[in-house]
RNA sequence: AGCGGGGUGGGGUAGCACGGAUAUCCCGACGGGCUCAUAACCCGUAGAUCCAUGGUUCAAAUCCAUGCCCCGCUACCA
């Protein structure tokens, strides 16, 4: 198993400018974020704890491990001819000496006039745009005129694989099979028809073109590898890395050059087209190139997505839980449980936190973890260790009964779970493991050794024995799902070793008798409704974090100027007054938008607010709210806003400003 | 508005790509049992016009059409 953190996209870089500090500090505190988030959940590699051991390796695209893999596949597609280099204008600042992307190229809107629109698109009138098509065009960097220049790039040409890839898709996805969001996706972008795409980009921070290439044509020094091609080769330079530190570096040529691995991706459904279209692209282009068996994938199990509460997680909305927040408070198992028993296999599933503790006190501990301790303690306090079963002479229906009610359908039962797993349904395989423990709650009652303690003991320790049995068995199911948990009930039933460490199990298991059990302690700890009522507020943040130090490596991240003050006589411009709304209409031709009339004293205004999200009309109808009344016009989806409204927002709750008392519209407000 | 996902007993869900007869599982409610166990476990009962309407069919939760509603992405938030 192999992960890592992606280093250079573009929302790292986004929000490393955002905040002023170097893309690579950024980068660096995510991948330690996501390596701690990792640990907490008690995802592990082989080594506890650590993002790396024998089963694999958590790593990052910043390693010269994976630029120089990443070098290696563009230097063989470029042989191959699958990457070709072309030239396209691009804005170029003569100041700064370099390429502009596009939003660096600011300039008048060449549609409602805007001044300071960007060059992806204007912030004014919402229009995508060309940065050529802007008016008075100017550097971000350095307010310079830019000049188009060519400039060349490379490309991928994905249209060479499309008959490939399309026969390939079709195929796996019969074949494994893949799920239906995975094929649906692929089949809508190969009938669509694959495109090149530019794999290179003028910007400083990603990974470097190959030395000869840039020797070569020495622009290419200050061009790099655009994110979305060599973020995918961190699957097999990560396999390569990982054999470098298991000290056999031939190594990942075993999970990639053999036919028989398989390969699976796990990801989000948004991430599909990058797995099942450009990084096969890729590696057909590779195998080809280099005369090597490299490996497609052979299933993408994508996601679905887990929303918050009915929507999306969003930290703006305080509708976040972050894995720091939840692991702190509760038990990593519990939140294991809830996740993969409410995993969106096939479809958007939703957190709740009232579900969260009844999940995990109604199921994880009612049945699953009560069945391990009712078991534990009565052998416990009966034996100490597993007890004989061999004294007692069982009569031929009694033993069939034993085998035929509680043996078989728990055989069954974990058969199934096996199923489950290879074909990736991990939340069916979840509830199996919750059937086994059922069946065993069953089994227990029926038995009733508390009875059959006292007339027939020996009869009791061949029943308890085979409830140890099964508790073994349960440890060893459970392992992949409650790994904390199965480990305790391993070590409690007195077994050596890690439960980890064993092969999945494929029958109930055996235990040996006068193996000495240790102190049983509760699995599971349950949930006291109460810690998640403070969680529920509606329109509060979620999660407040009173024990949370804030990302302890961060540095603080904007260094607070001193504030921009401004004189009354600037702030006197701004012309405050209060109106009344008229009349409220949806806006034609925007969800969130709401064109108002109102009235400001002897003048009606038009005004476009963006409120629909957050007030209805009714609550807006009437209602004195306080305008900018010298601001000028702006032309909103084609309706003319003359002013604004004033609101207040916090944590993406909008609430617009109303006066306390009547007074006529036209007031002043100063 | 464009594109994707979805609407199944009180709550959460399975089934839907390949229609089939009593619609799955967990929880809750109600009744009973048990007392080894974290008031936990076991048994039983009730509870669903499978969003609506129309269509295809001997047969539709499942296929087709239209509509309504929810969620996400994108645009719009002066």
């Amino acid at each position: 198993m192999v992960s890592g953190s992606d280093m250079h996209g573009t929302p790292i870089t986004v929000k490393a400018e955002a905040e002023g500090v170097a893309p690579e500090a950024l980068a660096k505190r995510f991948n330690a974020q996501h390596i701690q988030d990792l640990r907490a959940l008690h995802i592990d590699f082989g080594a506890p704890g650590q993002p790396y051991g024998p089963w694999g390796l958590f790593t990052s695209t910043a390693t010269p491990n994976h630029a120089s893999t990443a070098q290696d596949i563009f230097r063989v597609l470029l042989k191959k001819g699958h990457i070709g280099k072309r030239s396209m204008r691009a804005p170029y600042d003569p100041k700064a000496k370099r390429f502009l992307p596009d939003r660096y190229v600011e300039g008048t809107c060449p549609h409602c006039a805007f001044p300071d629109a960007r060059g992806d698109q204007c912030d004014n009138c919402g229009k995508t745009l060309d940065p050529q098509e802007l008016k008075n065009p100017r550097s971000k960097l350095s307010g310079a005129a830019p000049e188009y220049r060519d400039t060349e790039h490379y490309f991928l040409q994905l249209p060479h694989f499309q008959a490939q890839l399309q026969a390939w898709s079709e195929a796996q996805a019969a074949k494994v099979p893949w799920r239906s969001n995975t094929i649906n996706f692929t089949r809508n972008w190969l009938t669509e028809g694959l495109k090149e795409r530019a794999i290179t980009r003028d910007i400083a921070y990603g990974v470097r073109l190959p030395p000869e290439v840039e020797q070569h044509d020495p622009q290419f020094a200050d061009k790099r590898i655009y994110v979305w091609f060599e973020a995918v080769i961190g699957y097999l330079s990560a396999a390569k890395e990982w054999s470098q530190r298991q000290g056999q570096p031939d190594e990942w040529q075993r999970w990639w050059l053999d036919p028989h691995a398989r390969h699976f991706y796990f990801l989000g459904k948004d991430n599909i087209p990058f797995h099942t279209i450009i990084w096969p692209a890729m590696i057909l282009g590779y195998a080809e190139g280099t005369g090597q068996p490299y490996q497609l994938p052979y299933d993408v199990p994508a996601n679905e997505f887990m929303n918050f509460s009915g929507s999306k997680l969003s930290k703006s909305r305080g509708n976040l839980i972050t894995v720091q927040d939840i692991t702190q408070r509760f038990q990593a198992d519990a939140v294991r449980y809830y996740l993969a028993s409410n995993m969106p296999d096939t479809r958007d599933a939703d957190f709740a936190w009232e579900e969260f503790v009844r999940k995990t006190n109604e199921e994880l501990v009612a049945a699953l973890g009560n069945f391990g301790h009712r078991t534990l303690t009565f052998a416990h306090k009966q034996w100490g260790q597993v007890p004989d079963p061999r004294k007692h002479r069982p009569s031929g229906d009694e033993a069939q009964k034993l085998e035929e009610s509680y043996l078989k359908p728990i055989r069954a039962e974990l058969a199934a779970v096996t199923r489950h797993l290879d074909a990736c349904r991990f939340k069916d395989g979840m509830k199996g493991v919750m059937q086994v423990a059922m069946h065993a709650n069953r089994m227990f009652n029926d038995l009733q050794p508390w009875k059959t303690l006292k007339v027939d003991p020996d009869r009791c320790a061949r029943d308890i024995h085979e409830c140890l049995r099964v508790a073994k068995t349960l440890s060893l199911a459970m392992a992949p799902f409650l790994p904390q948990a199965a480990e305790q009930l391993w070590h409690q039933l007195g077994e050596p070793g890690s439960v980890h460490a064993q092969p999945w199990p494929d029958d109930v298991a055996t235990i040996a008798a006068g193996q000495a059990l240790r102190e049983p302690r509760v699995l599971f700890a349950k949930i006291d409704p109460d810690t998640v009522k403070d969680l529920l507020e509606p329109g509060e943040p979620k999660m407040t974090q009173p024990h949370a130090p804030a990302q302890p490596a961060a540095p603080p991240m904007t260094p607070s100027p001193t504030p921009d003050r401004i004189t009354l006589a600037e702030f006197q411009r701004v012309q405050l007054r209060v109106g009344v709304v008229r009349s409220v209409e949806p806006h034609p031709k925007a969800d969130k938008l709401y064109v108002l009339k109102v009235d400001i004293g002897g003048e009606e205004r038009q005004l476009v607010a963006g409120l629909r999200a957050h007030v209805t009309p009714e609550e807006l109808l009437g209602r004195h709210v306080v305008v900018v009344a010298n601001l000028e016009p702006a032309n909103l989806r084609g309706v003319e806003s003359q002013g604004m409204l004033l609101a207040a927002e916090l944590d993406g709750k909008v609430v617009p400003l109303t006066t306390q008392g009547d007074i006529g519209p036209g007031a002043k407000v100063r």
